[in-house]
DNA sequence: GAGATGGTCCCCCTCTAGGGGGAGGATCGC
DNA sequence: GCGATCCTCCCCCTAGAGGGGGACCATCTC
């Protein structure tokens, strides 16, 4: 008897999964959680095989979930969306399977059956993002080119600043900041200075929503 | 007898859905459909009075929908997520409750009955947003002060574009182009077009992800 | 008809941006 | 010590950006 806990905070997922898993031969649903933290609490006891993670739910996430059980439970991650970075991070962690919720349910039956002696199912958007993602680092990140000064440069260039707006904020003269905005323009193969500012924003050295504010 | 048409591409969803309701009084499920597309060819045949509808889908998306909808059975959004904007776009577009998916089944089966005489059941959540929402229209938004072509220059310019290359995109001047920028800057009153591509992606005008693709 | 708005293009002007150099000082590893 | 890297600042030069005008034409409104 494979014993599986359902973790999600949707009820109406819960309460589709609880269905559908307690159709089939050798599948016992022990438990079901709606968030992270009561889900950690209640292993011990409820001591499941498998357990159904959802990605997003509030409080404590997948992720931070996935942490803290190192070594517990197999887990299949359940989430709505492919989520690049999620994906590979939760694979990282630990996940044997991650699948989006619009899988069929025959897949996710499959999926528990195969985590139960340590298995994996991949769906083909998964696996071709953990492709994507080798083929990445060896094309490395461009960010690594840029020294720390030039990092913080590029952050002020993402806020929108000017040269002399940057001059004052990092107390530098006006003409180092145009040495090291060339140096960055050069390194990473931009044409001026709005691109650099778009690529900080994409590297995440500014959040979108709080670049130009002042 | 409410007739409920189920469109979610989430088949626990759906299964969760249909389990909930099929235990209701006074409420029948004629049917469930993955798609957008597929609902709107089949609600002519099942003559559903009230739809369930998910807001994210594959191909046709809600919003699509409820679109095509307009004037036909009573809809209720059903939403992973509180978007503003999607909550927003939906009620204008005539939906009667907008459900997180995190919302207690209950709420759902209350959502239906009152959709069934053309009512209304609001969260917490969504209530905040429209109000929200009314307190922003106050302080106007900024792109309503933009023509449509200043609309799509500043587009050209969230992605990184020089003046001569939203010239030859947009089949202009470079003259021209200089105009609607300078347009831009005053209406908005940024500093330049770096600041000018910062806002328009904040805006959403181009995807963070798809600025600086060629 | 007059007026407002939006789209297109032009001119002149100033100033910043960006390329191409040079150069001194600091630190680190060999 | 010596080379490498980084940070700092300077000069000259060109091209582009941006402000401030003006102009023509179309459409819509009153």
């Amino acid at each position: 008897m494979i014993r599986v806990l359902i973790v999600d905070d949707h009820e109406v997922v819960r309460q589709g999964l609880r269905f559908v898993l307690g159709q089939e031969d050798g599948i016992e649903v022990v438990g079901e959680c709606a968030d992270g933290a009561h889900a950690l609490a209640a292993i011990p006891a409820l001591r499941p095989d498998v357990v159904l993670l959802d990605m997003v739910m509030p409080g404590m996430d997948g992720l931070a979930v996935l942490r803290e059980l190192a070594g517990g439970p197999a887990v299949i991650v359940l989430a709505s969306f492919l989520d690049d970075e999620r994906v590979i991070e939760a694979v990282r962690l630990g996940a044997l399977s991650y699948l989006s919720k619009t899988t069929a349910v025959d897949r996710v039956v499959e999926a528990v059956r195969a985590a139960a002696v340590g298995g994996s199912v991949l769906e083909a958007g998964t696996a071709a993002l953990l492709i994507e993602r080798v083929r990445q680092d060896r094309r490395r990140n461009p960010m690594d080119l840029l020294t720390p000064r030039e990092r913080e440069v590029l952050a002020e260039l993402a806020r929108g600043r000017s040269n002399a707006e940057i001059a004052r904020s990092l107390r530098l003269g006006r003409e180092t900041v145009k040495t090291h905005v060339s140096s960055i323009l050069a390194k990473l193969g931009l044409a001026d200075r709005t691109q650099a500012a778009i690529f900080g924003l994409q590297q995440g050295l500014i959040r979108l929503d709080e670049a130009l504010d002042s």
